[in-house]
DNA sequence: CTTGACTCCGTACCATACTTCGGGGTTGAT
DNA sequence: ATCAACCCCGAAGTATGGTACGGAGTCAAG
């Protein structure tokens, strides 16, 4: 099967047809070729591209990040610099969001196992899971406190 | 400084005023006390409160899955065993988000390499670190074949 | 050569997550 | 007392990311 139709890149890839005209008019899919009577036909590797576009966004990324992010993929052979910048940057950005994400699933484990304790959490560490956030504004002003809600 | 008004909040959480009247309607910022005149007085951890969902949000939850976990923090003395169910589902969504930035970290980083090496890169390895993703419909039908663009 | 499924297109509509507007009351410093 | 700066509210507007509609053309099987 060397192309595939709208309907079949849209089952394929789990997302509405109509999806797939609308990331096609937001630059986000490139246009294919088309029939003689009009008919998109994709190159089969478009499924890929929209499953990670749809997983993308479920990490918190916008439709316009994750079309700099497919672009950066295609640029590897020109001025190597710019790529290169928006490379590391984006590597920090995700590598932040892992921090984050850990911080947060080590609070809801901790959750888990005072469930498991039978017992009472004493503080309330999802918050704080995110609080020490390094770009934010005061930077930790407070020290960790006990007693959130006494 | 026990309590803190909106303009306040505002600006230490680093959000829009609105913002907070918006999160209030919608239920994800408790309604605080009020003086005589009407006037908001916010205790001082709504600052962190407000922070963490601004950054929840970064990392792909809606408002309402923030609710969610704002509210599972809270409901730790009760039937534990909804809360546990509930918890343990979030911390292997967590689990996965993670999974996913780590390969998508690995093939930017991957790209900064053939970039440092100064020699093209063969593939296209951004959309293939998401590939894998096991929820997806066929669960992953096609090899991962090479020559993406001919 | 008809029929039903599929495709095209533009336009309009929807949900989420805010932001702006407009008009009026409150606070607190001078 | 006055006045800027702040606060209140409801309602309307914006941006993003789609989804639905409707009318017309296309394709392939019978």
């Amino acid at each position: 099967m060397p192309t595939l139709r709208t309907a079949e890149v849209a089952r394929l890839a789990g997302v509405n047809v109509e999806t797939l005209r609308f990331y096609e008019r937001k630059g986000i899919l490139p246009e294919p070729p088309r029939r003689a009577s009009g008919y998109r036909e994709y190159p089969p590797e478009t499924v890929e591209r929209v499953k990670f576009i749809k997983r993308a966004q479920e990490l918190g990324f916008s439709l316009s990040e994750i079309q700099n992010l497919l672009d950066l993929r295609q640029m590897t052979g020109g001025k190597s610099d710019r790529v290169k910048h928006l490379a590391e940057a984006k590597v920090e950005e995700i590598d932040h969001k892992i921090r984050d994400l850990e911080a947060m699933k080590r609070s809801l484990t901790d959750l888990l196992r005072a469930c498991d304790g039978r017992r009472a959490i004493a503080s309330c560490p999802i918050i704080e899971s995110l609080g020490g956030c390094p770009r934010c504004i005061g930077g930790k002003s407070e020290p960790p406190t006990e007693g959130t809600t006494p």
